[in-house]
DNA sequence: ACAATAAGTATTGTCGACAATATGTCGGTT
DNA sequence: AACCGACATATTGTCGACAATACTTATTGT
């Protein structure tokens, strides 16, 4: 069985659509974090129906980027520092256990791939401009397919249809272009290796440190702007 | 702020009810596991309309308990011992790390409580009669109370609002009235005695190796079977 | 002037009907 | 006889309207 990839089945429906449009239009602030979701002006904007626009909306709360009370109506989760740092410690927890399966489970095949998007990513980071960016690109594909590599679609599922999404939010919002950039790369190869070796205990290890160590470089950031 | 938890809110609206008759019917396997959901059907033994029932299926969904394709339908999922295998693995992951949590964040209110909590346990397990029933609620509470002891909203979530069903439903559906019963006791002992010390790293130890060890009890159990 | 209550407005929840898509059946063709 | 394609049926997706609930505003009483 190929693993489900909750992040590219493509939009079918046009409630898929929307949801994609609302899903980009939430990640990157069009639609405000903490603002409160009208169903009659968003329909109508969309030049949809409410039923179709809620059928979106429960799609955006599977993902945790709403939050819906009854007879209340939906508004955007909002972005708190707080919050950011729970979802690291979700991250450490769940990707360090898939760096251990991914040791277990992965294909050859898909370790070769690995290593050769690093190499891209190595060759990308060379070239100077566009680092941020590019490098923030490589940094998520290379926990999405350490996560994939799991082949456990439970993990998949969490981290890949629900987490990756808030992830990518809160980088949008908090304009985070991580200073820790080379440091990352050299902790990505190290995991890898790890991988290749089937040592389990060890990738599991340096996958916890490599998001801890995301998580303290924010909380100084942090200590220091106070 | 009080943490919310997600299988304490009382169901408000219609939808909300049926989701929780179904949610019980999908549990105990009155709504076999694999079969298709036909939404016509449902909403007719409910005496609702399939706008409602879709609403309902919608949170079934949210807790993983139903897939559904586009144009296809929805299907129960299937509980297969590699599934159940998958949950303990994201499990053991998961509660490791509320478990450290809670050693940083437990209030000593909640600490006690939670040693009040066990006490009862261990009386409960003197008599003899009825003890997986009351000896598997009593481990679904204390690991519930532990997961909210994290105080971590995220983890909450996940582990309350989503696993938890699955984890009910699989122990239904498979009859698992585990043999380890006193030795599950003294393990949480254990790792209430780490949350109270503030012992961060020994509860999570603790906790991964209470999760892996009923893992290991079932791929025992499953290995002599065959 | 302030509080509480009541009416009015707006938003959400629910309903039944219609449109679009998939499944199953039957007949034809190679 | 097996495979392919068209038709019929059933199921899901979408729509607009109505009912129920929450919020706002105005009015009244102290």
């Amino acid at each position: 069985m190929a693993l489900d990839n909750p992040t590219t089945q493509t939009a079918v429906t046009t409630a898929d659509k929307v949801f994609e449009q609302m899903l980009h239009a939430i990640v990157n602030g069009t639609i405000k974090a903490g603002s409160k979701i009208s169903e009659p002006e968003l329909a109508k904007n969309y030049q949809i129906s409410r039923s179709t626009l809620r059928e979106a909306l429960n799609r955006l709360e599977k993902c945790h980027l709403i939050e819906r009370k009854a007879n209340v109506g939906s508004r955007v989760v909002e972005c708190s520092i707080a919050g950011l740092l729970e979802i690291y410690v979700v991250r450490e927890a769940l990707e360090g256990m898939a760096c251990r399966q991914a040791a277990i489970n992965m294909t050859e095949d898909e370790i070769t791939e690995m290593r050769a998007m690093l190499k891209q990513h190595a060759s990308a980071k060379a070239l100077r401009d566009g680092i941020s960016y590019y490098q923030e690109e490589g940094d998520l594909d290379f926990h999405y397919k350490v996560i994939l590599g799991s082949h456990n679609q439970q993990l998949i599922n969490i981290l890949c249809g629900q987490l990756y999404h808030l992830v990518r939010m809160y980088r949008c919002q908090f304009g985070m272009n991580s200073p820790r950039a080379t440091k990352a790369f050299d902790e990505h190869s190290r995991i890898i290796e790890a991988i290749a070796d089937r040592d389990g205990e060890l990738a599991e290890m340096l996958m916890r440190r490599h998001i801890a160590a995301s998580r303290k470089n924010i909380e100084n950031k942090i200590a220091q702007q106070q």
